[in-house]
DNA sequence: AAAGAAAATGCAAACTTTTGAAAGAATTTT
DNA sequence: AAAATTCTTTCAAAAGTTTGCATTTTCTTT
């Protein structure tokens, strides 16, 4: 290295830097005496390539900073009954087709399904589950965020504002989570905003399955999200009780587990 | 290169340059030789040049720059001109008054503000950034998300469908990021969708403020976000030349560095 | 075609940024 | 703990930039 006849600008003494840096480590002395630098001059150009995210200080020399590190992204809290859910994901997967236009709702039974998407092609997939979302940012699926006000405990946006957006939309299959279910009532939870949007989806959306493990079944909550016609399917794992299933069936819903 | 016995006009000057440059850099004192013409006139062709985007000065000469800027990967972007951005931020922060219903854009620059918005207090929060919304989802503000098409690049909901709610929200404050500045042009970014985005944002919110570092004051992108007009103040760092200061005031914009 | 206006160019003085050297502080090694 | 190395700070020289002005070139107008 080191053939230079004229002096080097600020930026081509930085690539260069980078390059000797390569995967591993250099020392100030040696770059100063690669680039016919002062120490200082190589010393302020390590500055700057740290500054930029480049390169990293190390007392001595410097090291190349590789990939920078991956912004902290929403993190789950590991989940109750998270083999059930699974489970009842992979069965919801099967109703999904290529070029389907989706909904997500937010819970903890949804999001398995968004991490098995890959397996199918050209999605239009919206959501309301800011989990959903970032679990699906790097998919090459076509993904469309609903708007409205971000409900911290589910991590959803909730609330009036979304109404306009999926009134705009054509869902084609919304698959639905939900914090409790009944024959009578329908799906269920806790906060009014929450299930004013998804009553607004099933409304809209074409065939609503509603994912739901067996702890939840029976046990109503606060606020109630239409009602059990709104809903084609459910589906749920092997624990459910007979008896409900034939509920169901007298109501017109299909049921899977 | 260029034995050129008659003198050449500018615009031939400026594409030798450009080609002189190739992808690399060149020093003044090279074009100055190559082109048989003063350093002075080869500064005056490469300012010509910066303000057409093609090319950006460097202390003793010059980079090309290829258009349409590219936006760098999100990742790559959040250590570049770490500490600058911080601080533009820092300044940001002080036009932000609790009970203010403010907007974030996406972008790395915002970013920082978001992560300070902790000692206001009952802020509404509209924004279409994802990481922006990931940063704030423990925060005491009242969080709401623009709707829309999810763009993977910078992280954002952009496109038509954030209209709709943009329109019914009332935003006091918008604090904008870019990938682009020009006092001709304003803002500008590589996606059209995006583009739209931000200029219903601006042209509905009350103030518009603009956080820029100084790396990309000068460099135009692809697709424009309103004008100048739409901007109230721009936030940037010590870096900016008192030119284009001079230039912003005469267009009535506030600047803060 | 000549005179005048406008634009471009080169030059030089004042100013800014970058660079290298040196001194003292901080860190690592022996 | 001493020695050696490296880091930070400061300063002056060198290199680069800006600005105003005189000169040349180019374009317009008569």
């Amino acid at each position: 290295m080191s053939n230079c006849k004229r002096k080097l600008l600020s930026t081509e003494r930085e690539s260069l830097i980078l390059k000797a840096l390569g995967e591993g480590v250099s020392t100030i002395t040696e770059l100063s005496a690669q680039l016919n630098v002062s120490e200082a001059t190589v010393r302020r150009d390590l500055h700057s390539l740290e500054e930029q995210g480049k390169a990293k200080r190390i007392h001595g020399g410097a090291v190349r900073v590789k990939f920078p590190q991956t912004e902290p992204i929403f993190t789950e809290k590991a989940g109750f009954h998270a083999q059930e859910k699974k489970s009842i994901a992979e069965k919801a997967l099967e109703y999904i087709e290529d070029n389907d236009s989706i909904y997500l709702d937010g819970g903890s039974t949804i999001l398995p399904l968004a991490r098995m998407l890959d397996s199918r092609k050209n999605l239009t997939i919206v959501t309301n589950s800011m989990m959903a979302a970032a679990e699906l940012m790097e998919s090459q699926h076509r993904l469309i965020l609903l708007g409205g006000e971000f409900r911290a405990l589910s991590r959803t946006l909730v609330g009036p504002l979304t109404q306009q957006i999926v009134n705009t939309l054509h869902i084609n299959k919304a698959f639905m989570g939900t914090i409790g279910f009944t024959v009578d009532e329908g799906i269920s939870t806790t906060d009014p905003g929450e299930a004013f949007t998804k009553e607004i989806v099933m409304r809209r959306a074409g065939k609503v399955y509603v994912l739901v493990d067996s702890s939840k079944i029976g046990v109503p909550s606060f606020a109630v999200s239409g009602s059990i016609n709104d809903i084609d399917t459910v589906i749920t794992d092997e624990n459910i009780s007979p008896k409900l299933v034939k509920e169901l069936e007298d109501s017109e819903v299909k049921i899977v587990f």
